[in-house]
DNA sequence: TCATTTTGTCATCAA
DNA sequence: CATTGATGACAAAAT
């Protein structure tokens, strides 16, 4: 994405009037009066402004430019007639001229570059920059960051924009990217793999017969899945039916009747030792058999003579050892299956809802990321084609400067509107008669916009 | 009671 | 081949 950007910008540059519409209280456009003339309604659409903006950057510098809808070359000349011609052809003619855009970019109201500061680089504004900008970019960021845009502004005035797009935006914008995706899919993998190793250990842990040390957090640990995400994670622990799992609960299995109930024992939010003393034991057991699950139930019902969570947890090879230990009939044997195979599948399906949720959560970390970067590249274009107008306007003064103080073999000043000024490719500057320069400009015109097709 | 969310279960695949 | 974990889909339970 930022790369398309990037190009689009280099290529296409009308967005840039979007971009200075935007922030209208941009302190940084005030810095830089350079197109006080130039009328701006802010208030109309995107397209409007830049069309209009462009429209008569147009006119005052490229008005060979067919591709323009409004080339009002016509309307504007009288206010410049003589450099605005020349300045045309010549920098249509040339290279460089690419390089340099119409200096009054809408959106900065304050500017104050009217008709007669001519930009001849209007030709490379181009409206398909408006499909990648838009004032909703802006908007969906923070707004501008003064500091910083004032920073990138320096940068820009000592060095040149290439080297800021270079070394700045492609490093950041790579490293955070890259911490944020490569983040979250570590953090997911480092969980999932923590997730499967916690979860393998609390299981040698809950098989090794009667550790009551085991707390609540550990029992978390056992389903494996602990990210940092605490709003997010709305995963019960305190669910009776999975403390029943944790081997700390089987001690208190020796209540006769219940043996698999004893989870609600230790429960934080079950009733106080109190009632268990003094209560009905009616009542409690039928407080017990409600926090039993379903597997418990049957187990109960068919009376295996083992918990379930010894069932669950087991390995393999201990499980087998306890099943041998009992003469078990096909159905129990079969029941006992199922709790296993539906209790290991139970936490296995916890754990996959957390990592999705988990997922989910990096993914929108992602996003944010994703969108301060772009937030970024957008000032950072902003103060590029700031720096790129100012440039514009100097090449032009420096224009304006040299074609009039030319004079002919009878001492008198060329006319803008028949001779022009161009860069030869050595980098020499040639005197050319309009004509040529306009011809010159119209195939320079063509090529890459037929190559962009 | 209804809607929504959470949890459990099953089927299936892959390791 | 058996076991186990992951996950989508569905349903039951809980909120």
């Amino acid at each position: 994405m930022s790369i398309m950007e990037m190009q689009a910008m280099e290529v296409n540059t009308s967005a840039s009037e979007i971009l200075y519409n935007a922030p209208p209280g941009d302190p940084l456009s005030t810095n830089y009066s350079l197109a006080p003339n130039t009328p701006i309604n802010q208030n109309v659409s995107l397209h409007q402004a830049s069309l209009g903006g462009c429209s008569q950057d147009f006119s005052l510098f490229s008005p060979e430019v067919e591709s323009l809808p409004v080339a009002s070359s016509s309307t504007l000349l009288p206010l410049v007639p003589s450099n605005s011609t020349s300045l045309n052809s010549t920098f249509g003619s040339t290279n460089l001229a690419g390089l340099f855009f119409p200096s009054q970019l809408n959106g900065t109201a304050n500017d104050t570059s009217g008709p007669e500061l001519p930009d001849p680089l209007g030709g490379l504004l181009d409206e398909a920059m408006l499909d990648e900008i838009s004032l909703m970019d802006l908007a969906i960021e923070e707004g501008f960051n003064p500091v910083q845009a004032s920073q990138l502004e320096e940068e820009f005035d000592s060095d040149s924009g290439l080297s800021l797009d270079s070394s700045h935006s492609p490093s950041s914008l790579s490293s955070s990217e890259g911490s944020s995706s490569s983040s979250s899919s570590s953090s997911s993998s480092s969980a999932s793999s923590s997730a499967s190793s916690s979860f393998s250990e609390e299981g040698a842990v809950g098989y090794s017969s009667d550790s009551e040390t085991l707390d609540l957090e550990e029992a978390e640990g056992a389903v494996g899945y602990q990210p940092e995400y605490s709003k997010f994670c709305r995963m019960s622990y305190q669910d009776p039916s999975q403390l029943s799992c944790l081997p700390y609960l089987e001690h208190v299995g020796h209540n006769h009747t219940y043996n698999m109930a004893p989870s609600a024992l230790d429960s934080a939010d079950l009733p106080p030792p109190s009632t268990l003393k003094k209560g009905s034991k009616e009542k409690q057991a039928d407080f017990l058999d409600k926090q039993m699950s379903r597997d418990e139930h049957r187990a109960r019902a068919m009376k295996i003579p083992f918990t379930n969570d010894k069932i669950i947890n087991l390995p393999v090879e201990e499980f087998n050892e306890l099943l041998s230990k009992y003469q078990l009939s096909e159905a129990q044997l079969s029941l006992i299956r199922d709790i296993r195979r539906r209790g290991k599948n139970k936490m296995a399906a916890q754990n996959c809802r957390k990592r999705k949720l988990d997922t989910i959560l990096n993914l929108e970390r992602d996003v944010e990321d994703l969108q301060r970067d772009k937030a970024r590249l957008l000032r950072e274009k902003v103060e590029f084609l700031r720096s790129l107008r100012q440039m514009k306007q100097k090449v032009q003064s420096l224009y304006q400067e040299v074609f009039g103080r030319l004079r002919d073999e009878h001492g008198r000043p060329y006319s803008p509107s028949q001779y022009a000024l161009q860069y030869a490719g050595d980098g020499s500057v040639l005197l050319i008669p309009r004509t040529m320069a306009d011809q010159q400009a119209r195939r320079q015109e063509r090529k890459p916009k037929d190559r962009r097709k």
